[in-house]
DNA sequence: CACCCACATGTAACCCCTTACATCCATGTA
DNA sequence: TACATGGATGTAAGGGGTTACATGTGGGTG
């Protein structure tokens, strides 16, 4: 392995000559220059990074933390960040965690100096206090999504839950339908709660009875959309004229279960489901779109600023939702 | 931030033997490990990663280089690679490519000295010597998937292709339907040449010709399911008793086609994907299984092993494939 | 012709840790 | 008591770059 010092000594120039050509500084004449290229080609010389993260103070490098991936949404996220370190010419550590000592333990270990300039999480486990106590200073941090208090504590890029479902049960109101069951996720879930909240703005907005809708806790997972869903069908309750679930797993678990019991969607009622991922898209879903290519771009390039720009006043992006209309309510 | 010299001011101690509590060396006394571990609390003392890498001449990263994710298959790869680097205590550095040129530049800036220790790639742009030539030994690299040559150049984990195209094909040999239509993926293809040959042994072994399977080229997507099935239904030729789509989403869109014509699965004909992604469990598409979290976890380990132990033999592992039965053949 | 300035290049300190080797000390042994 | 032994600790030499500051060189100015 060569190093700057060989490149040296073959043109006999200074590390300081060599380490500008390197970094592309300007005050190094055109034929130096060419001097130091062709000999580092000929070397087949590659600077050490961790050397240069060392000597630079900075890793180019953004850590990203997710909870483990099981779905097309955190994809999605990721290639989003991706794209805005690629246009930043950063890297990407990335890590995935599956439960709260994990997380801790990816936290501590990603946020330290000389392994990423800042990071980008989704915390689904720990309180704002833990993740700032772990990290305390270290590094910059940005978060995805969000409960009620983040965004004092942290840079937040979050979705327009509010909006998204305040338009899903529109949707379903325009259409003259009144009943409609809310498929919602657990009752603590920050989203959910947004969720349930546009949802009732909705009625609000339309001069129409919220007490018309059928709450159902379910939590997030396709399992969960049929459990929840065959339930309700066989308890003997009457069959609702819509269901909006707040998310497309649930949507798609609760077809599966009307359809186990001879219905389905759009001929007996109607269904919307939340997020709009692939899943949908092949099912024939409306659903709402979330952007979540944006999110992660946006949530990049919050963590890029704050590497250098440390004076903090946390900033909040909400990224908009929108209705995407298909087979299961036409 | 503190550095180490503020530790060993602290304790009275050296760096020799603060080093050696951080890094667990078992020649330290109880009694002073404490010492230090509290100095070390109290001051918030976190080691500086690029130090540790400069000093230690390793990174403890693993780099991956992915095509740019739009699919669930990519996801459950990486996290099998990240369970193996867990396991090892190890950090990922991600990076997805869209191009040749992309892939090129990701390749090199990973590839360094410094930054990672070893790669896990999969490569759809470079040939192999241009792989080689672009990384020269700076550090050692596992492909994941492979044209014909590759596992001779470097490490390689591989998918049975062959066994799970000839069980998909039995299946429906079994059943009695010999008119079986091949979607396949493009004709220079690795994967879609061994899943040809594979459907080629299945009529082999059952006794039947193979030509009466019909081979229909497409190209790996959904848009082109839709496409390619629709010409042939349009052409007039008869409908298959079968089709076997080299991929899930090939298979998705040759429904959709197939449904536009008033035609659906398995009631007209029975229909069989390859990858067994998540969309197909939830379209009751039977699929070949694909057990990608053990490719990345293969992978990653392949890797990690080769971090100290260069001595030359490239190793193949090849992971098998299973057929998973659903609602479109039955 | 003397002087100044701008720009290209060199010098050397510093970034923060790891580790081979040297040193020291207490213990067991003869 | 003197000495070998082994374990705990210290010393100091890197690891491979970056960069503030010093130096040198040439052209422009009066």
């Amino acid at each position: 392995m060569a190093t700057l010092y060989d490149v040296c000594k073959k043109t006999g120039l200074s590390t300081a000559t060599v380490s500008r050509v390197i970094n592309g500084s300007t005050a190094v004449t055109e034929k130096t220059r060419k001097v130091v290229l062709d000999a580092m080609k000929e070397l087949d010389y590659r600077p050490n990074q961790a050397a240069r993260m060392l000597a630079g103070k900075k890793t180019d490098t953004i850590g990203v933390i997710f909870p483990e991936i099981d779905n097309g949404f955190y994809v999605q996220v990721l290639r989003g960040i991706d794209n805005a370190a690629k246009e930043a010419n950063l890297h990407l550590l990335t890590a995935f965690y599956h439960d709260k000592a994990g997380l801790k333990h990816t936290l501590q270990s990603l946020a330290s100096r000389g392994r990423t300039d800042s990071i980008v999480m989704i915390n689904n486990d720990l309180s704002d206090r833990q993740v700032k106590n772990l990290v305390n200073e270290a590094v910059p941090i940005v978060m995805i999504g969000h409960s009620a208090e983040t965004s004092a504590t942290f840079d937040v890029v979050g979705i327009d839950n509010t909006n998204g479902a305040t338009a899903a049960v529109a949707h379903l109101l325009e259409k003259g339908l009144e009943e409609i069951m809310l498929l919602t996720g657990p009752n603590d879930n920050f989203d959910s709660i947004q969720r349930l909240n546009g949802a009732k703005i909705a009625y609000e907005e339309a001069g129409k009875d919220f007490s018309k809708a059928t709450l159902i806790e379910s939590h997030f997972t396709y399992e969960g959309g049929i459990k929840h869903m065959t339930e309700y069908l066989e308890s003997g309750k009457p069959l609702p004229q819509a269901i909006f679930a707040f998310n497309d797993r649930m949507a798609l678990g609760a077809i599966e279960a009307l359809k186990a019991k001879g219905k389905s969607a759009p001929e007996d009622l109607l269904v919307v489901g939340f997020d709009d991922t692939e899943i949908a898209l092949y099912a024939g879903l409306s659903s709402i779109h979330v952007p979540m290519q944006d999110i992660g771009y946006e949530a990049a390039n919050l963590a890029i600023r704050r590497i250098d720009q440390d004076k903090f006043n946390p900033s909040t992006i909400t990224v908009t939702t929108s209705l995407t209309v298909r087979g299961s309510t036409e």
